[in-house]
This record gives structure tokens, sequence and C-alpha cells, in this order.
DNA sequence: CGTCGTTTGTGAACGGATGCACAAAGTCGC
DNA sequence: GCGACTTTGTGCATCCGTTCACAAACGACG
């Protein structure tokens, strides 16, 4: 299962039924996961697929595919499948990626850096328009290609670059202090990486990455199988009613 | 993750009412965020919280608390809340972070260093064992308090120091073969970074983070809100050709 | 052109999660 | 010791997502 069932966050009231995108948040979560399985599939050449195999290379059960697929428009052809390279188009027009992302990652740390470092995002829909940091040690060291920059020039970044997605990397204290800089801003859609619950006004997108989080959740069900292992002790369960 | 969700509950007959581990998911995923809020405010010198407090702390509902905090027992006082530290110890208990669990990072890129170096899992009960990597530029070399020892380590390390939590930091082409070497060594629970769907026999479970994932997601947002702003309905599937 | 085998797209049943609303259970002041 | 007030724990209705199963749609082939 699951970390990535759907975030629950940021405002999503029950009146907001103006436009309906029509695409379920569950089928947008496995979105990005089907168009990495195209990917692979059409390096390795194959031209049409068919949902029980895009199934299971993305992990998933081909109803549900085929069910999340059918949200976006009838694109395949019975009897025969999908063609994989008609179909990351679609995917890819769905979740808006026909245009690169400038994103801004404020927190030039650990994992700012790592960030920074990481060539996977360009060719995935997204270009990294600037990295802060409040920290005058930093600013003008250069990380990959990029250079740091002032924090102070996250507005007139944001503004001259269009920016709509920033990347929260700050230690928690000023995480939301930054995030509240990032909506005066402008920005809409918020990737918070810092330990704690962001407070955004309604139409902020925010998604949080917490590895200690997904550490403890691991922690819970390895705790659930030694102690199970052991056995009597909270075990079998089931049995009597 | 995908097939480690079939084996929760195979035997879930209504009425049993034994102590089993019969959390739901979802409640597993939202404890780790409880005990963040509680161990804030007990850091406030707050003794005493309201379910309705630590709610909004915790950014849920406070029906959804309740609940959650129900399924590992009754240990709220009705006209007065819950005891903070009582509360830490329970939850603490039921998620297993009793013990400190030995992790060990394979993988010692950018993202590998930056979780070693990053202070804040030890504070949450994770104790990074080793930092691999097959590397051998990078062996011996110190990162943070750790030195980053050969992969070839993997199976000595996670049996020596009984690990059941391995996190992949490595580049998608090897994190298939890296998580095989896992399982085999007797890792049971995996963090994967890799942008790939890991393979897993039954009783392993898995937990992904793709960062290139939640960009997706967010730029889906953005794109219906940047759409919706434009206007009318620039229906993006629709017309059938 | 019709039949056959294949695969899609979806109706419908199911199950889990959410949130409301309230009775039960407890505290506190007097 | 008692009544008023607070807050928990949960039954219930509802919603959302998953899965099954199958008819409709399509290509291939003779
Ligand atoms: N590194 C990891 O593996 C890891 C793991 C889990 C969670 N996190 C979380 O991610 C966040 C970043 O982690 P890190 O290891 O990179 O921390 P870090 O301390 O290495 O880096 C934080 C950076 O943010 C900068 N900063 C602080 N306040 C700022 C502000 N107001 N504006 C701009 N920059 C500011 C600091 O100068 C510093 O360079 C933290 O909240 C941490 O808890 C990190
Ligand atoms: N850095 C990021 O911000 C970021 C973001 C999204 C996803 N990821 C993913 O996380 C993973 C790691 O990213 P990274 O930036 O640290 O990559 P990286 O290339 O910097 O580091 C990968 C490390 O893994 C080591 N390695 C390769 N094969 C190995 C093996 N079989 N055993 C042990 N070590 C091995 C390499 O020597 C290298 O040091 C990648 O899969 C990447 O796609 C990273």
């Amino acid at each position: 299962m699951s970390s990535t069932l759907a975030q629950p966050d940021a405002g999503d009231q029950p009146g907001d039924r103006s436009w309906d995108g029509g695409i379920p948040e569950a089928t947008v979560a496995r979105l990005p996961v089907y168009l990495r399985a195209l990917y692979a599939l059409a390096e390795r050449g194959v031209t049409t697929v068919a949902s029980d195999e895009l199934a299971t290379a993305a992990g998933v059960n081909s109803a549900k595919l085929r069910k999340d697929l059918s949200h976006l428009g009838s694109y395949g052809i019975r009897g025969v499948g999908y063609d994989v390279d008609y179909l990351v188009y679609q995917v890819s027009r769905a979740l808006g990626l026909t245009q690169s992302w400038p994103v801004v990652i404020v927190g030039a740390g650990n994992l700012g850096r790592a960030l920074a470092n990481y060539g996977g995002f360009a060719s995935r829909g997204f270009r990294i328009a600037a990295l802060l940091d409040s920290d005058p040690a930093l600013v003008g060291r250069k990380i990959g290609r990029l250079v740091v920059s002032h924090a102070d020039e996250l507005e007139a970044v944001v503004a001259s670059q269009n920016v709509a997605i920033g990347a929260i990397a700050t230690p928690a204290a000023s995480a939301q202090a930054v995030c509240d800089r990032l909506v005066a801003a402008g920005v809409t859609s918020i990737l918070n990486f810092a330990p704690l619950v962001l407070t955004v006004p309604d139409g902020v997108d925010v998604r949080k990455v917490d590895l200690s989080i997904e550490l403890q959740i691991l922690a819970f069900h390895a705790q659930r199988r030694s102690a199970a292992r052991v056995g009597q002790l909270a075990g079998p369960a089931v049995a009597e009613a």
C-alpha cells in the first residue's frame, strides 16, 4: 500500500465543485507512475501495450489502470491495447507536463542541495528556477549547475520567472514563515520537507514528504511482524468472538 | 507497495474484539503526525490536551483524531482530554518506537548523504546502522558521524546489527538488485527512493518516496487552477477526434 | 463479409475511511 | 454530594476507491 493514497491537506471545500477536473485524486496520484512505466516501454521500443502489461509494470491491478485511464478519455483500442506514444502524450497533458514548470527550492542544506543536484527533474517536466538560502555563507556557492541565491530574492524570482511551485527544505522552525512568503509571492503549490503541519489559505496546495513518518510506518509493520513471529503474545486473534 | 497490502487483513471477522494489531492503515499513517504534535506540546510544557487542540495541531478533524486514538485503547479522560506524556508513550508503543530501529542506507550519493547527515532520525526512533555504496571512491569517506562502507558488507551489517529496515538511495538501475539483496539478507521493510516499482515477496513491506511524482501531482493541480483562472472550459480532454 | 479471439471501458457490489451528532463518562465548583 | 459543564468514544450515514465481471468494440483471418 500506499504511501500515496491521496494527501488530505490543504483546502478542499465540498462546495468547490465549480469545474470538476473530473479526475479522482487517487487516480492523479497514480498517473505519474503510469507515465514512468510508459517511458520505460517506449525506450525499449514497445509501441503498443495492453492494460495487463502496463498494470504489471506500474504495480497495480489492470482494472484499476483501465478505470484510471478512462478518466482521461477513451484512448485505448479494444482488442489491441494502448499506443504507447499517444498515451504518454495524453497522460502528460492531463498532468500538465506539456510545459516545464519552474520550481523554487528554499533551503540549501543537506536536502536542498540533494534536490538541486538531482538531474531527474528536468526530464520529468521541472526546472529549478532558483535555490535560496538565508545563510550568507551559502549564498553564491555553486551546487550543480545552480548558484545559491539569497532568500531575500524569493519574491523577485517568483515574480520574474512565474514560479507556481515551491519546495521548502529549511528547518521546521522557519518553514511556516517561508511558506507564508511563498504564498504571498503567489506560489500556489508547495512541497514541504520540514516536519510540521503547514497552514495555508484556501486555494494553496501542500504536499508533504516526511521521511521520519515513512520510517515510523515501516516500524509499525516491522514490529507487528516480529510480534507475530514471537507468536502468542498479541497473536492469532481471530478465533473466538 | 502493491503486493504488500494483500497481507494485512486476511481474517477480519466482525465481532473480533481481541487486541490484534488491528489498526487501520490510514490511522497508522497519521499516528506519527500526532506523535510529532504531542512532542511539540510536551516541549511547551503542556501536560494535558483535548482532542480539538491536538487535532488542530496535527491538521486533522477532531472526530478523526479521536477515532484514530480509540484504536489504541481508551486513553482519554472525558471532560478533560489526554495526558500528553502518557499519550506520547502509548502512540510510541503502538508504532513500535520504544526501541531504536537500526536502518541501513544503500547508496551514498546526493540523497544518501543527505539522509546520513540528517540529525532528526535519532530522536524519532531510528539509528543509521550503516551507509553503503558500491563506488570504491566513496568507501571510507566520512559523512556526518558515519563512514561509508562497501556495499559488499550489506549482508554482514544486516545480520550483525539485526537490521529490519533498509533505505534504497541508488539509481533506479541498481535498485531492484539492491532490494533483492536486502530481502535475502532478512530485511523486511524497505524505503525506496529510486523511481521504479520494486518487486518483493509477500511479507516484505515497501514504501516509496518519489519526489518527481509529488511534483507532478502538484503540477496537475496547479494546471487545473490556472486553467480555471483563464476561465471557461478549456476542456483538456473531451473532444473526441 | 462474417466469425473468432482479444481487450477495452464500465456498471455494480463491496469495503474502508470520513465526519456528524450524541449519549456516556468524567471533572469541577459549590 | 450534586448538578452543570466539558470532552471522550462511537453508532451511523455517506463518500470515495477498489475490484469483479461482462458486454461492446475492435482487428485478424479466412
Ligand atoms: N536531510 C534529510 O535527510 C532530511 C530528512 C527528513 C527531514 N528533513 C527535513 O528537511 C529540512 C531540511 O533538512 P536539511 O537536512 O537540509 O537541513 P539543513 O539544516 O542542512 O539545511 C537547512 C537550510 O535552510 C536554511 N534556512 C534556514 N532558515 C531559512 C530561511 N528562513 N530561508 C531560507 N533558508 C533558510 C539554512 O541556512 C540551511 O542551509 C528540515 O526541516 C529537516 O527536518 C531532512
Ligand atoms: N537527489 C534527489 O534529490 C533525488 C530526487 C528524486 C529521486 N531521487 C532518486 O534517489 C536515488 C538516489 O539519488 P541520488 O541523487 O543520491 O543519486 P546519486 O547518483 O548521487 O547516488 C547514487 C549512489 O548509489 C551508488 N550505487 C550505485 N549502485 C549501487 C549499488 N548496487 N550498491 C550500492 N550503491 C550503489 C552510486 O555509487 C552513487 O553513489 C536515485 O534513484 C534518484 O533517482 C533522488
